[in-house]
DNA sequence: GCAAGGGTTTGCGCCAGCGCAAATTTTCGG
DNA sequence: CCGAAAATTTGCGCTGGCGCAAACCCTTGC
């Protein structure tokens, strides 16, 4: 999987895997591979900013890409970690043109990507791209939403929970005794994606660790008793 | 505007005004309004419950309509308010197709729907509709998303603020010397809206009240000064 | 192997705002 | 117009978790 991390075309087989090419017929996925470009990047590179004018949709086949986005005050949040297989700077093209975050790297990273007006083409001769497109956004939107309800009813534990299990629903391998998520995540992208401070962050999780409920290796959280921290996720609130 | 409030089918120029359907030519319209469903509420009347299933997708000709959603624990927040024009309910089609959300009328209403067969025919003959579709949903995808740092990094008075400015945005109109919000809304709505408690709600608003900011006349507001509302909005923390 | 710098943990004080409960006002049916 | 029910306001005490700051630890380059 990651073998073939080079600067060239995505192979068509790995856009089968994509949610917005789900049920495309071969040749399709051809034309779509034959669209795409496909780029190499090392860690930590800006992917676009806030604000950029979005031209293109993209997408990970391989390694990770952070999403955030900051307010007209200072104030920053993570918006979401995006794994293989799926879709980032999508909404950009059909609302107002802008991308509305920004996207770094987390690790090496194959991307592929699509300008808008390749796009449009391929929507129009494949419908079905148009409705998965829309089952995509949708699903996010449901997504969000329940995260707009945690925020708004839940304690920080609670919430730094939900976070790890989405994590690991997500992004988790398996490993001897665990589930470890793939990217490396700092205590404050931890804060930023709960909702809370650095500081709340840390303790919660070295409270966990102590429990044993987690674990952590070099920056990659490894999740050990799943079921514990969905209790704690589940629990009413006190 | 509202003289028009029957049970009978929508006039195809009311559909003009719809988001989804904008771009349409007038035959498609005709076409769109013959397949509506339209009905007359009371007010308080349960459109659907979180978890039917959904099939079919509504919109509001005149009136409004209050989405909430309510966790596996108690916990209830107002996803949004529905206005004339918007849409409401489309999401389920597309993804696990049961309503996500309860939807229940604020005040009289008159609601047009379309079953999930008669949409999907529609978007094969009409393309644009699906685009339209996709600009709505990832619109109201940035809303949230936009809410979701409201909720991680702003204190409650700020939050109050910025809910007050987007329903006046939204369902304002124009009211000797102010702007006032077309639906009746209690503080327990607000408070829900905003991500707080009642209480605190009421403090908050019950403040800006004797400071001359904003007025309520029988359950509705008025914002009598948006600059200043606006400069809470946007103030630093503290 | 060591020093420098970034990330993490932790102690401590403080306050926004939650929750309870009671008083007050508004709404609404009859 | 009256009384009951609902909504709103308000006082008060308490606490989750924020923010500062210091100490600690772990990587990384030289």
């Amino acid at each position: 999987m990651t073998s073939a991390i080079r600067d060239e075309a995505p192979a068509p087989e790995a856009l089968r895997q994509m949610e917005l090419f789900a049920g495309l017929p071969m040749e399709a996925l051809t034309g779509v591979a034959a669209m795409a470009r496909g780029r190499h990047l090392p860690r930590e590179t800006r992917i676009f900013s806030q604000g950029d004018p979005g031209v293109r949709t993209h997408a990970v086949i391989a390694g990770g890409v952070r999403i955030s986005q900051s307010g007209s005050d200072g104030a920053q949040i993570v918006v979401r970690f995006v794994g293989p297989g799926e879709m980032f700077g999508t909404v950009a093209l059909f609302t107002d043109g802008r991308y509305p975050a920004d996207a770094v790297t987390i690790a090496e990273t194959f991307e592929a990507s699509w300008s808008e007006a390749d796009l449009r083409i391929l929507m129009a001769r494949y419908p079905q791209i148009a409705i998965n497109m829309i089952r995509i956004i949708g699903t996010r939107l449901q997504e969000v939403q329940e995260r707009v309800r945690e925020l708004a009813t839940q304690n920080a534990e609670r919430r730094v929970a939900h976070a790890v299990l989405r994590l690991a629903r997500q992004a988790g391998q398996a490993i001897g005794g665990g589930t470890a998520i793939a990217f490396p995540l700092r205590r404050k992208d931890m804060a930023d994606i709960a909702g809370t401070t650095l500081h709340t962050a840390s303790r919660i999780l070295t409270g966990w660790t102590k429990q044993g409920l987690v674990a952590s290796r070099n920056r990659r959280l490894i999740v050990l008793k799943p079921g514990d921290i969905q209790r704690i996720a589940e629990q009413a609130n006190g």
